[in-house]
DNA sequence: GATAATTATAGGAACGATCCGATAATTCCG
DNA sequence: CGGAATTATCGGATCGTTCCTATAATTATC
């Protein structure tokens, strides 16, 4: 094989490919789709061609005339944060499957950021954009930076009166699962810790938090609700609000594992022991949730399946199909390790 | 303002702005691009059509006649590593002030992949490429998988033999100092935990190691290094084989932080104490290394700046700047946490 | 006030592919 | 074997921009 460039000249197109082949450029372009219009022989020679002069093939300049695009934007809110970094695999590796590559954005949580990174995607005639929305976003601000006719999935974080698809983890049941388990444990005052009222997905976690009670006939209680950033240091502050209360309670929901987290260090901080003095449960399952100590029992959303999800759903959107059935809400399954205290009781009983 | 998109027609181009202000679509294309030739008058004219009609910069079309691109290609090897999602978010970051914008191809360390990806890129016509390569990737391999004519920086694993500027922390002295700090605290007999000596990474860290060792006048032990996957279940493994030692270490200075959490979890779990009956240290100050327990030490490589600097350094590569000038060695630090066993001594002495 | 220099605008070619209608080569069929 | 159908190839026109050269309008210079 020959290792050495062409020449100095620049890249080869397929005018080249034709006249070394000793065809036209028609011809070498249907052969290189794979058009089976072309004689075997001719397409073997511009293959030859092709393989001599180092030709790549030219998407943008294809894009121009086909009017289509293999770009799709793909804006995330905190690539930072892990849950967030494995929906973004989940998203790159469907989309990658699909025959799309996507564009990043991380936006930071930032309202002009993502403004200014939708204005770009737009400029790079992107097919679709796969968006988790900046923690502010409403509806109609969404509105004014999105084109109409642009196929665009939402993720993660509803904005409710947007057109676009939801594709999501089922968070209503998800909690509700595992508030069950813990009422299944013996708790009966259970905390609803993290978050605030104005995240959508904050409100669905409390849904099923309030269902799995009211199933078990346990008389909601607004005092046990406890509102903080869904940060490390939000679940210590709801931790210890908890515990001040005059009769504190015996087990918490976190709206998150990073807000389980911050809540089982401060209990640990406290001297007392996670699962034993007080349940704890986290949601997402993200991958250091099974090397917290001790081990979080938590609500797996398996994100990177539900990236993958996304990437199907803007195709569907992009063929044309109807938005309406391309929402998704995905299962979660619970996920029973030891700071629920589950492991405990067994270990007590043998 | 007019909200209704102008018609069901395709979007509009500079030829509509052109016919609505009554100039030419040369004139047009120089206003946009603020060229001061335009007079005032005029250039207010095509920004009026501009707004009414609701145009947007196509810039695959103007790439495809200027021959240049504001695409990047991104490849990173793991994204669902925090220590990389942290790098990426500062490559996207460094990126977007440059004003390009990063296409994400995570090859999850698969070789195959990698070459799919890197093909892609070049068929998208990215100005450049920032590589976090894929663990077994040598030179040869790479130069195959790559035209020699792109701008390529490498980040976080060297590459021996090959071109490309290199960005990436300073592993030697990071680890010299870190050593050094467990030195100070009286330690003599001083483990270097995880990795593989395949790994450059891996073998700069263990340099450094020796250097702090050699400047206290402490000789050089085989046994004290032990090789495992850089993962928690290798900092376990690495930790038990320390302490199955006939004369067990006191201090351990691990190949990465999740190597060092492994092993701290894995102290506990045999009830000892991180810091007090087992000094470890961690590198990439992860944000995690923080919420650690007990928080670890750890040489911080300013993951993000790091990012930063390769977009600059890639875009020295774009601009024609010499490879040799753009490699950059990111300066660390030592954050000194729980996990040495520092803040005991001092709690001792008060 | 004629000429030169500068400023402002215009029109066509070019980028590298696809698409479309036309034509050339081949096969089919009575 | 001649005409139709099929198969294979070809040569513009085209996508939306930038670049280049040409020309028109304005200002400067002697």
């Amino acid at each position: 094989m020959d290792d050495r460039k062409p020449a100095i000249r620049r890249s080869a197109t397929i005018v080249d490919i034709a006249r070394t082949a000793g065809v036209s450029k028609s011809t070498v372009s249907l052969a290189l789709r794979g058009d089976k219009l072309v004689k075997p022989e001719t397409r073997a020679r511009i293959e030859a061609a092709r393989e001599q002069l180092g030709y790549v093939y030219n998407r943008g300049a294809a894009n121009l005339r086909a009017a289509k695009s293999s770009l799709v934007g793909m804006v995330i809110s905190d690539l930072t944060n892990p849950f967030f970094a494995e929906l973004a695999v989940g998203i790159e590796d469907g989309l990658y499957q699909l025959g799309f590559i996507p564009i990043l954005a991380n936006t930071n949580e930032d309202l002009e950021r993502q403004a200014s990174v939708l204005r770009s995607l737009r400029e790079h005639n992107v097919a679709g954009i796969i968006l988790s929305p900046a923690r502010s976003v409403d509806a109609w601000t969404l509105a004014n930076q999105l084109p109409a006719t642009m196929p665009v999935v939402i993720t993660m974080r509803r904005i409710p009166g947007s057109p676009f698809p939801y594709v999501g983890p089922d968070n209503r049941a998800g909690a509700r699962e595992a508030v069950a388990h813990l009422i299944r444990l013996g708790h009966r005052r259970i905390v609803y810790a993290g978050g605030y009222a104005s995240m959508t997905t904050q409100q669905e976690r409390m849904e099923g938090w309030r269902d799995a009670l009211a199933e078990a006939g346990i008389a909601f209680d607004e005092g046990l609700v406890f509102q903080s950033m869904p940060t490390r240091a939000g679940g210590r502050e709801a931790l210890e609000a908890a515990l001040a209360l005059p009769r504190p309670p015996t087990a918490m929901f976190c709206y998150n594992d990073i807000v389980a987290m911050g809540a089982t260090r401060a209990l640990v901080h406290r001297g007392m022991m996670p699962g034993r003095d007080m349940a704890l449960v986290g949601f997402d399952d993200i991958a250091e949730a099974e090397h917290n100590s001790p081990p979080l029992t938590t609500v797996s959303a398996s994100t990177r399946s539900m990236g993958a999800r996304c990437a199907e759903s803007l195709l569907g959107l992009i063929r044309g199909e109807d938005a309406a059935g391309l929402s998704f809400l995905g299962p979660t399954r619970l996920v029973v390790r030891e700071s629920c205290g589950a492991g405990l009781r067994e270990r007590k009983a043998s």
